[in-house]
DNA sequence: CGCTATACAGTAATCATTACTATCTGATTA
DNA sequence: TAATCAGATAGTAATGATTACTGTATAGCG
């Protein structure tokens, strides 16, 4: 993550302006953005860029490995440039989607564990958790 | 489960000629159907009903604690009379979702763990797990 | 440079979900 | 049983996310 440009070019994409945005600013928040707020906060760099674009770069993004889409409730969905699995702890109040490394379950091996018993191939591995947060409980 | 009409009038929901259709419909089937299909199935039943009628029902069970809604993947919900806490696993070439009970995880157990050191007040916990299925892997 | 595959912007189409409204019906009461 | 009423149903419209399409522009490469 060094260099955005570089890893673009190393799964194959080609480096534009846009993308090389769009990318850096998922990897350097936490927050979990909807496409809707990464079209927002791109745009102060490029005011002339279509949701369209940001849209289906994420796509893009999500297909080279590069991002990871999260289905969080029935909304919108959300953009994580952390790509390990791990577990989201989803507001229903505020919409917030935090991460929770270390919760005493390693996703990982749960997912190693239960290719052999299922015969599944796994490509992909969710756990959320839904709530309140601290924050919105007054 | 025994009796369809007890429990939705224990839930404090009118019982319907419907409702009960739809109800006892997802109690029976282990498919997890989508809104559509359950659509598909009561209208051998009910010529009539209207879609609509099936979604907002459904919306209605889901409040009333009947049925759980699950977000596999950013298709069309699917719909499980289970409501316990369970892992799901989505084949993502014909799109069947099955239970993945005893796999060495008790989410209720997570839950439970997770409430005290976030200070999230949980409200529903899960677990999807996307790959291939045996019988798509020819 | 000049070529070509692909990205971009803009717009239209699709599809799940939600909202709305005029009837209809289950349940309760007189 | 008949009247009443809250809530359910059917039908349709609106919303919002996602996908498809279409000219134009640009990155990558020789
Ligand atoms: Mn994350
Ligand atoms: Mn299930
Ligand atoms: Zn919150
Ligand atoms: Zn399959």
């Amino acid at each position: 993550m060094a260099n955005v440009a570089e890893t673009l070019r190393e799964k194959g994409l080609k480096v534009t302006p846009q993308r090389m945005a769009i990318y850096r600013m998922l990897c350097e928040t936490r927050a979990h953005p909807t496409a809707e707020a990464i079209w927002e906060k791109v745009k102060e760099e490029f005011p002339a860029i279509s949701f369209n674009t940001v849209y289906t770069t994420l796509g893009i993004l999500e297909r080279a490995g590069l991002v990871q889409r999260l289905h969080v409730g029935e909304k919108a969905a959300h953009y994580d440039a952390d790509t390990s699995p791990h577990i989201h702890l989803c507001c229903e109040r505020c919409g917030r989607v935090r991460d929770l490394h270390k919760a005493g379950v390693d996703l990982t091996e749960v997912a190693q564990n239960l290719r052999a018993k299922t015969g599944y191939e796994m490509s992909k591995i969710e756990l959320n958790i839904y709530g309140i947060c601290p924050e919105c409980r007054h």
